[in-house]
DNA sequence: TGCATTTATTTAACATGATAAGTATTATAG
DNA sequence: CTATAATACTTATCATGTTAAATAAATGCA
């Protein structure tokens, strides 16, 4: 059987731990979990958005994503507006203070992530950027 | 701002999530998570480990890796010794029927992943893997 | 030897991951 | 129109992730 340390998924998981550990305290110092943070972050994209289109641009699954959105609510992060047209569907979006946050950690966190390029050279950053947008093409075109 | 589409452990996160959705349902016939599995794996492996081992190469912190192992010791799959010379460490292990669900499960995970294999290419697929340990590396090296 | 320190593991507490089931609203067939 | 199916979330439940604190055994040193 193939060595139990070239598994694939340990290995992604791996990158992306060591990745993660340059981020989470700077996160943490401002009261965010990671997934926390990328609701916020698809917010900024987005300018607001339904918890359907959240969930994918955050990449959360939805019970994951209900729970957030209710703790970023209690702490006045986030607004819902009701849809007019399809009642099912609330609009999600920043509150002011929502976007001093973001403002306020966003430089911060792209600074960290300019190490890493630093560190690992953009080169081989964009091949492995390339490289793993494939794979997951790959797997999701044949399901 | 860089496009949020392009965050590293996103990425990641997605080709890990792609492959997993490949492997997870059959652990889950199985009554397995995948957590579970990689200490399965890590003990067929090492053929018994403590806990802290046990935690390197399943890459999971010792608070999970505690919880999982009464979880497979209630389930009868690992079994616990004591270590002689340090009292701190149990030294765990690989029931019969740990090792029999191993065998079951793991020719049939392999064949999933060579599918894997073929879809994206061995050479693509190696190319990931070195890009991998080298991200993994260098961030390691700059703690 | 005796005690402070370190090491190994476990508990605790809160947040998220994953699956299934429930609820409300909208779309659709008849 | 209306019963039914599909859609968009939300709840519920159990397992793990993450951090801090607790516990217990082993080490180091005066």
């Amino acid at each position: 059987m193939r060595d139990f340390k070239h598994s694939l998924p340990m290995e992604l998981m791996r990158a992306r731990e060591a990745a993660m550990a340059r981020f989470r305290p700077m996160l943490r110092d401002h009261g965010l979990t990671e997934q926390q943070w990328r609701v916020i972050r698809a917010l900024v994209d987005t300018g607001g958005a339904d918890v359907g289109e959240l969930a994918g641009k955050s990449c959360l699954l939805a019970p994951s994503l209900t729970r957030i959105l209710q703790h970023l609510e209690s702490r006045s992060l986030i607004k819902r507006t009701q849809n007019s047209t399809d009642h099912r569907r609330a609009i999600i979006s920043l509150t002011a203070r929502g976007r001093r946050l973001f403002n306020k950690i966003g430089p911060r966190l792209e600074s960290l992530y300019r190490v890493i390029e630093d560190e690992f050279g953009m080169e081989r950053l964009a091949a492995l950027y390339t490289l793993l947008a494939e794979f997951y093409e790959t797997l999701q075109a044949n399901r």
